[in-house]
RNA sequence: GCGCCCGUAGCUCAGUUGGAUAGAGCGACGGCCUCCGAAGCCGUAGGUCAGAGGUUCGACUCCUCUCGGGCGUACCA
């Protein structure tokens, strides 16, 4: 069969002895230019509620002897497993140790010193654990006034001075867009869209597999089975064909590999020929193609350059590397080998035959990038089995002593799997005759939706595009739920069960909330003219939305949009409990109006959440 | 062989970097639409956190080993 599948099938990450986490600490150790990232010690995003209790203990432990330098990192604020304890919790175990107490007396005490005031309504001390609760006027004061006004990190913060590069989607083109190429894409997309949220610079790449030994391949079974009138007709369908018909062929004449391979040193040679006009029509014909899912996605890109975009850049690349001193002969080939590094297998950036492999074209990237764009961070979002690839990369580039070493950073997820007969989980495989094309459930989840809005909702004016929206969202969802190096398992039923932690329960939310701001009459009040002490029974509610910023920024730090898709569920989860006892219309005037702010603010919450990974949210559906 | 990843309820997964009584959804069972959208809500049942050691005041979380499953392992990507 063809192998490899463009960054859709690149999937190799770090580890041994260069790991992505702690890269960049290591980086700074050494006095490169790139910072740091937030650590994960760092305190999270702090709402102003935070931040005023935090003063209010920093000032209690320094009344209970505590220097403020030593004290302030071990003032972290969680929310407590269980809200029944409070609203934010502190666990005292460090604190007192420097203070030389045991944790339950230290925490009375510093309870005691927390006073309430016009913010905290109590700190109570439960065995080594200070338990606050905001006074729920201020609570819902800040939450929602923060909401409303679109400040951060609700709305997006002004620019931060980061830049981040995220290299995603990047399939192979030669091949029909099926379902593996879509973990990038979307997981890439939602980065993209979290990291501006942040006030970050983002470079949206991708990085197209148009060059290489595939593409070659595809070539060779186009020039000695294709015609161009069946390409032009269906182009993607097509090229499939070939690339099967190759697989199968290949098997009993090993040399159509050595055929390819010709034909790759010839396209790589420069020159105008046979080969050159054919890459470009395949090139053209399959990019094309593209076009759909992408669009069916709403996924799009700042820069398309594929591996052919550097096809005049890696001779460059080459030198540099040579200069470098790391570069070395063996079996006729040209390796960096990185044992020093804890990496056994070499890196290989020139074949004997003298071309130049995915890695070459990968260096050569990595140094494009540094030069065009200045990134803290460049994330590779590519499958987990590519590991060993970026391990090499980082490590060269390491060995190289290139400061853009420590801006690499592979964003590893897992593999898609389909059930087999006999219920087991296997990978999805085109030659297996198992892929499944993406547009195929896309197609199929929306004529689900079509059939349930047809049952719920007849009078739905457009019930055909809400039925793409929300039928695309919740494929989509479902590969941005779970930890993205999770496997996904690939099961028909539980894809099109709309029902509990879902992307059409999340809109669904959004719909309602829609509904009751249309049926309420009255225009959403300013919250200046709201009383928040009307919103006490709100206070879970509250409290999710608090966790927005939180959710986003770890998303970020760990490259991981799963974070906030659960916030959203979380969300959407507090607000269908909160509508059940508490109605909007026909409520009295003033508990309407607060009322109807916190359904607003609920709206825009998720629709913002929604957003950030990629989803639409209908006002209707 | 070596390296890496995964293992939590029947199934699919959370568990905020070592903190309080391990939580959701699906499926099952039982309730709730003359009441702002039932793609919803409320409840019940369901656990040796793969196993064994270790570190710690404290381990699903960190370390070691074992057992399962997966991925990778120089002229593919």
């Amino acid at each position: 069969m063809l192998s490899g599948a463009g960054r859709g099938g690149r999937v190799a990450d770090f580890g041994g002895a260069c790991p992505n986490t702690g890269d960049v600490a290591a980086a700074r150790a050494r006095g490169l230019r790139y910072p740091a990232r937030p650590s994960a010690t760092d305190p999270r995003p702090l709402t102003d509620l935070h931040t005023h209790l935090r003063e209010r203990l920093l000032a209690a432990t320094t009344q209970l002897g505590l220097a403020r330098d030593a004290a302030e990192p071990l003032v972290r604020l969680d929310p407590p497993k269980n809200r029944e304890h409070g609203d934010v919790a502190l666990g005292a175990f460090q604190l007192a140790k420097l203070a030389g107490k045991a944790p339950p007396s230290f925490a009375s005490e510093l309870a005691a010193k927390i006073t309430p005031d016009d913010v905290i309504e109590s700190a109570t001390a439960a065995g080594p654990f200070v338990n606050f609760k905001f006074r729920r006027a201020a609570l819902a004061r800040a939450v929602l006034t923060a909401i409303a006004a679109d400040a951060a990190p609700y709305g997006r913060s002004p620019k931060n001075g980061q830049v981040v590069c995220i290299d995603y989607s990047s399939p192979n083109i030669a091949k029909p867009f099926h379902i593996g190429h879509m973990r990038s894409t979307v997981i890439g997309n939602a980065l993209c869209r979290i990291h501006r949220h942040l006030g970050t610079t983002v470079h949206g790449i991708n990085h197209l597999g148009d060059w290489g030994m595939p593409f070659a391949k595809m070539m060779t079974a186009y020039m000695r089975w294709g015609n161009e009138q069946e390409l032009h007709r269906s182009p993607m369908r097509y090229m499939f064909d070939l690339y099967k018909r190759y697989g199968v062929e290949v098997k009993n004449n090993p040399a159509l590999d050595d055929e390819a391979a010709l034909h790759f040193k010839a396209l790589e040679s420069g020159k105008d020929n046979q080969e050159r006009r054919m890459w470009q029509l395949l090139r053209d014909e399959s990019l094309k193609a593209f076009q759909g899912p992408y669009s069916r996605l709403g996924v799009t890109f700042d820069h398309v350059t594929g591996e052919s975009f550097f096809e005049d850049k890696m001779e460059a690349a080459m030198q540099r590397v040579a200069t470098a001193g790391v570069l070395e002969n063996s079996d006729g080939a040209q390796v960096v080998w990185l044992k020093e590094l804890g990496i056994k297998e070499p890196c290989l950036l020139r074949k004997s035959d003298g071309t130049t492999l995915y890695h070459t074209r990968d260096l050569a990237a990595a140094f494009w990038r540094e030069q065009q764009y200045h990134p803290n961070r460049i994330l590779y979002v590519v499958g987990a089995e590519q590991k060993l690839h970026f391990d090499q990369l980082k490590g060269v580039l390491t060995k190289m002593k290139e400061e853009v070493a420590a801006a690499v950073e592979h964003v590893p997820f897992g593999l898609v799997l389909s059930k087999t007969e006999d219920g087991k989980w296997e990978k999805f495989a085109s030659r297996s005759g198992n892929a499944v094309f993406l547009d195929e459930i896309l197609d199929e989840a929306v004529a689900k939706v079509r059939s349930i809005i047809r049952e719920k909702n007849p009078d739905l004016p457009n019930a055909d595009e809400v039925a793409e929206q929300i039928g695309t969202s919740a494929i989509v969802f479902n590969d941005l739920k779970n930890s993205r190096i999770k496997d996904v398992k690939f099961d028909w039923e539980q894809m099109l069960n709309f029902d509990g932690e879902t992307g059409p329960y999340v809109q669904f939310a959004c719909a309602r909330l829609s509904s009751i701001q249309r049926k309420v009459g009255v225009p959403v009040p300013k919250p200046e003219a709201v009383d928040f002490a009307l919103l006490a029974d709100a206070e879970r509610v509250l409290l999710v939305m608090m966790e927005f910023g939180t959710a986003v920024q770890r998303a970020a730090e760990q490259s991981e949009p799963s974070i906030v898709t659960g916030h959203t569920i979380a969300l959407a989860g507090e607000i269908h409990s909160y509508l059940r006892d508490h109605y909007v219309v026909g409520a009295e005037p003033a508990v309407r109006d607060a009322r109807l702010l916190l359904v607003d603010c609920a709206r825009r919450l998720l629709t913002t959440g929604l957003w950030l990974l990629g989803i639409p949210a209908p006002e209707r559906m």
